[in-house]
RNA sequence: GGUCGGUUGGCCGAGUGGUUAGGCAGCGGUCUGCAAAACCGUUUACGGCGGUUCGAAUCCGCCACUGACCUCCA
């Protein structure tokens, strides 16, 4: 029951059952940053969405390999005047930086945003300017077996031919005649047979930073190539799951395939799964359109659209309580009410380790568990296993109360339940409050708040208080009980 | 113009034919010296019109609004 997960397949627009090739081994890819700024809230989404899937997939006993490529090599911008020019090489020249500088400074501060928002290490991170070999064979295969063609230095996959024989459009459904008619007019295509032809290899021009000896001269891969170098040569000529953003759909996720067809005979993908996009006033967050908030804004606030600073918890409680295929639409409302959210949980969990058992109990453990696997095997519904798992924090305060019971051997499974779906799989942290506290520090506290109900007594309030508002100025919330007292750190 | 989506209560966001989603906010109550936290109760919903059905947020049609993409922007 566990194992029987449904994904929502892209290519044939159903939930499907997810059978990998060979399990128990499951090959998973995902499209990874351009790095030549800083990581935003929309990347975000795609990371941390299959990161939980990465995480669920080896919980359910699978041993992935999750391969997420950093691409550095550079696209062209600008290309509609024609002055196109290489965004990494770009911000190199303006900041008088070696290429590969611009590259690392922006890998380690994604990585470093990654680990805030604890989302795991992908078991192979491949950077393309790593691949160029690889990538001029696999342009190699094309030109050989005839979906390609050499134009003035440049290769162009010839995507006419190619659809005589193979349908290209199949995963975005788009068709090649509609295309031919409604395509953008460009500049700079003119080497090209066709408008909706792409480049695998390019010419570099004489002031191009970034490039590569080739057979056919100087130059660099074309964007969609690395991905499907870099997918196979990893995870083989074909494998279970391709991830990445709903935007990426097309053109990128079509020429891959078409580029894998083309040169192995081969589809590579059995699954093709996309997020949806996080929207600001209902308009895709996205750099290229400059409405984007850096993920280190979240985390201190510096930002004139936020009202306040957002842990890298809520950031990711809040993109896990939409389901992936939704959008998500930002705003401090949304966000503040994550945060707040996110708190309740974390502190039902810290009263779960404090539950006294009873003989019998009067809830149903097993049902919650079953309940947030069955939500997870339909296309890891987060949102539900996140409601599920709020059904149970009402039980965890009734059970504190008195309200509700819980037998020992369900209270163990409970605290298996919190494990498995909160920490394991959600990828949710404590952050300060469930550190293993100092046990000085604890035991101060209690000194503290002991010496405050000795006031309390003597109705000496205006002490007491004195006590419970300085010892929350420095982060300790103070929870009056029937007998006695409760602290947690804020 | 084309392809694929979306429109759920004050906010966010699940839900594909009949049963309370959940969180945040609000209101009332319990507890408290007061508060906080917690618990109990509770208000506001399914874009519009028509159809199918015993019954539709959920299926079908039309309309409105809106988003992503349309080839080297990721």
């Amino acid at each position: 029951m566990q194992r029987s997960l449904y994904l929502y397949n892209t290519l044939t627009r159903k939930k499907e059952l997810f059978e990998p090739l060979h399990a128990p081994f499951v090959g998973m890819y995902v499209c990874g940053p351009t790095v030549y700024s800083d990581t935003h809230l929309g990347h975000s989404r795609p990371n941390i969405t299959f990161d939980v899937l990465f995480r669920y997939l080896r919980h359910i006993g699978y041993k992935v390999r999750y391969v997420r490529n950093i691409t550095d090599v550079g696209h062209l911008e600008n290309e509609v005047d024609g002055t196109g020019e290489d965004r990494i090489g770009k911000k190199a020249r303006l900041e008088r930086l070696e290429p590969m500088e611009v590259v690392q400074y922006y890998v380690n501060r994604f990585r470093q945003n990654m680990a805030q928002l604890n989302v795991l290490p992908p078991s192979i991170e491949p950077q393309a300017s790593g691949h160029i070999i690889e990538q001029q064979q696999m342009v190699e295969k094309i030109l050989s077996n005839g979906f390609a063609y050499e134009s003035n230095g440049s290769i162009y996959f010839n995507v006419e031919k190619y659809n005589k024989s193979h349908n290209y459009g199949k995963l975005s459904g788009r068709v090649i005649d509609e295309l031919l008619e409604n395509t953008r007019v460009l500049d700079g295509q003119e080497e090209k047979k066709s408008s909706f032809d792409f480049a695998l290899w390019k010419k570099a021009s004489p002031e191009h930073i970034m490039r590569w000896p080739s057979k056919w001269g100087e130059g660099f891969p074309g964007w969609h190539l690395e991905c499907s170098v870099m997918s196979t040569k990893y995870l083989g000529e074909q494998f279970d799951i391709h991830g990445g953003g709903m935007d990426l759909m097309f053109p990128h996720h079509e020429c891959e395939i078409a580029q894998n067809v083309a040169s192995t005979g081969k589809e590579a993908v059995r699954y093709w799964l996309h997020n949806n996009m996080i929207t600001i006033n209902g308009q895709k967050m996205a750099r290229s359109l400059g409405n984007f908030i850096t993920l280190d804004d979240l985390f201190s606030g510096q930002n004139k659209l936020l009202v306040q600073a957002y842990s890298p918890m809520t950031i990711r409680f809040f993109i896990l309580q939409a389901q992936y295929r939704s959008t998500v639409d930002f705003s401090n409302e949304a966000l503040q009410a994550a945060e707040k959210g996110f708190q309740r949980m974390m502190n039902a969990v810290q009263t779960l380790h404090k539950l006294k058992h009873s003989e019998t109990s009067t809830i149903d453990v097993k049902a919650l568990q079953n309940k947030c696997y069955e939500a997870m095997n339909d296309d890891i519904n987060t949102p539900v296993v996140i409601a599920n798992l709020f059904d149970s924090v009402r039980w965890i305060n009734s059970i504190a109360e008195g309200n509700e019971s819980i037998s020992a051997s369900d209270l163990d499974l409970l605290k298996e339940v919190y494990q498995t779906f909160v920490f394991d799989i959600l990828g949710l942290t404590g952050e300060i409050n469930l550190q293993p506290g100092n046990k000085l520090v604890g035991d101060l506290i209690s000194m503290v708040l002991t010496m405050r109900m000795d006031a309390k007594t003597n109705k000496d309030f205006k002490a007491s208080d004195r006590i419970r508002d300085e010892l929350l100025k420095i982060g300790v919330v103070v929870k009056d009980k029937k007998d006695g007292f409760d602290w947690e750190i804020k």
